[in-house]
DNA sequence: CATGAATGAGAGTTCATTCAT
DNA sequence: TATGAATGAACTCTCATTCAT
């Protein structure tokens, strides 16, 4: 499907492609995937349905292909996360990372959010699962305390929601995900400690 | 829509529009709301179409008696919590009795966690919307610190969506439902202490 | 899909499901299965396309339907023919019977004749199929005379093509068919009676 | 469409309009004419659709192509069986040759025998009756018998059908070509027969 | 209480074809 | 010679919903 082997260069003069792309993320986001129609996505970028399908092979190849061009950095830092020891410096570094990444992408994460019914049905439902045990395995000591595991758990979920919950909290954003990233570093820390602690007594 | 005082409600001859609540949550839990057709409830059921269109206006409809059938307890606890001074005690016993009520709803909480972007765009997606931000209203103290804010909504994010994701950690539910509560609680807990404090100091 | 156990009970009042079979073998006759499409079906018939699917299935089951229904007869004379032992008294009888049966059914056979690419994709090209073999294996002797062989499939699409293409010759269809039959009669008889003189040869 | 005189051509520097016309051909036996798509057809050739319509102005002409290049051999013995006097000697010698030349083009007989009704609306499809029709005008005696009209009917199709029904009796391709053509030119001949007593007798 | 029949709108998808480069 | 991009029409099929009986 066009472009040679630069990734970059799907832009020989009218970026359909990227541009089906953007428009179908943000009603996506907006209505939800499955409320979402085809023929709404032609219409706001002013082209017929059947040039998505030149694109496209088909509507879940759109969803696949935003999520596959914008996960990827996280999928990068799931896999180094996975050689590191799994100590608490890595751990917090994850975690500080993760927090980055979200932000970058965080039309992508609230609409997986979100849809996580419709999207369980997709292809890429297995891999956002995968990569969210992959976390979680990294994160989670399972030999820890409950209570600890459940810290961890915790701490992903405060990244994913936290921030789209501050959104009618006033603040700058910036400012927003230094506070969700010390209450998510906080947890991790205070499982890691208590399972050290736990440990030494045992 | 016919149902009598008494709690065994619609059991006269024929309890089909229990049973059909059932069979929609069940499936929409399963599948998605939008994914899940009326022909599929019917077909389970073993009824015409018709017959849920006897019993109920439309699709939303099912999902709407669902819910206010299903959350009365919880809408009743935070009409509660609001009525309440808000103390630590409070936020803690909320926590507690939240944590409790979650898990007598837990298939139709997993549903609306999951399908948020559809719900978002029925009747209920308000209601639903509303009882968060009040129950959030309880928790949060809008002068707190924002690490403290975000500690309060993490408490209530760790509650919806900790409990789902320890299916795959073997242990007893109600032990895990305890470790989750026990999690929820220190966040609060640390969010009043500290925002106390800081109170204190300034 | 309604009705008791009489199959000719589909005509409560208003047999749609019937009037949608005949104007779709009409046109699936006149233009072909793949150049047929419901539309077309349902503006002839002045009704929508979901009626349709009220009735079938899909597309392909509006065709097995008609099929179904209108070979039975043929089938049950293969079934018949298949318990007889293979004299050329039997023979006879069949492509007598056979002869029949096709003329009821004309239409459809002039069909699947020339939407046989088309067919064959479809589930009753293997029943189809099989039909046609079965009746071979009756009517030929694998032991016998290549040239033998081929006499009785020679009779066989004799009876298929021969009337068909008699469309434009004058006289009365009837006498066709006995002419039709006469030759198809002639060619399993000659195959007969060389092979049992080359058996007694032999 | 650019061809020299000779028969070797357009093999000047990439043969491609040959290459697709066997492509072509192959993929409509296979799955039939309307189910082919252009898509498929370039696909299959590792070209852009776009070159099927450098090569050939519609999917239609793509057919009439092969059509035409592969049976001017048939075309020419029609033409000549026209021109002789019509007795049995030139009936045999136009069944021997049909019968060679309809093996030369097996898979396009197979393909013209089995897309009826979707050729039936191309241009060929006026063509390729029009043969048949002369074909027959050339064997069948319209003074004659029914029945043994039918006999020169029935040989035309023994000859059509005959050799791709006989792809599952085991033996050589050439044994049963010429079973096949025995079998025609015997009902051509007792056709002949019978009409000359007949003839005689009245 | 319940059903069979029908509808209108719209979904995702595929097609043959065109045309500037 | 060839290609990438786009089009418009049509396709099969599904949906929530309605209504006379």
């Amino acid at each position: 499907m066009g472009g040679t082997m630069d990734g970059t260069r799907q832009r020989r003069r009218g970026n359909t492609r990227q541009r089906i792309q953007d428009v179908a993320l943000e009603l996506f986001a907006e209505q939800g995937y499955e409320k979402t129609s085809l023929r709404e996505i032609a219409e706001r970028l002013e082209v017929t349905k059947a040039v998505l399908y030149y694109h496209f092979k088909t509507k879940e190849e759109i969803l696949v292909s935003i999520f596959e061009d914008l996960t990827r950095p996280i999928e990068e830092l799931i896999e180094w996360g996975r050689r590191q020891p799994h100590t608490l410096e890595t751990k917090q570094e994850i975690v500080r990372r993760y927090s980055e990444a979200l932000m970058d992408t965080a039309p992508l994460f609230r609409f997986m959010q979100e849809n996580q019914a419709a999207v369980r049905e997709l292809r890429i439902g297995e891999v956002f699962k995968d990569r969210m045990l992959g976390l979680r395995d990294i994160l989670v000591d399972p030999e820890a305390d409950l209570v600890d595991q459940v810290r961890c758990i915790s701490a992903m979920f405060t990244m994913h929601a936290g921030m789209y919950h501050l959104q009618d909290v006033e603040g700058d954003p910036e400012d927003k995900r230094k506070a969700v990233l010390e209450v998510a570093t906080d947890l991790v820390t205070q499982a890691h400690r208590s399972a050290g602690r736990s440990g030494t007594d045992a």
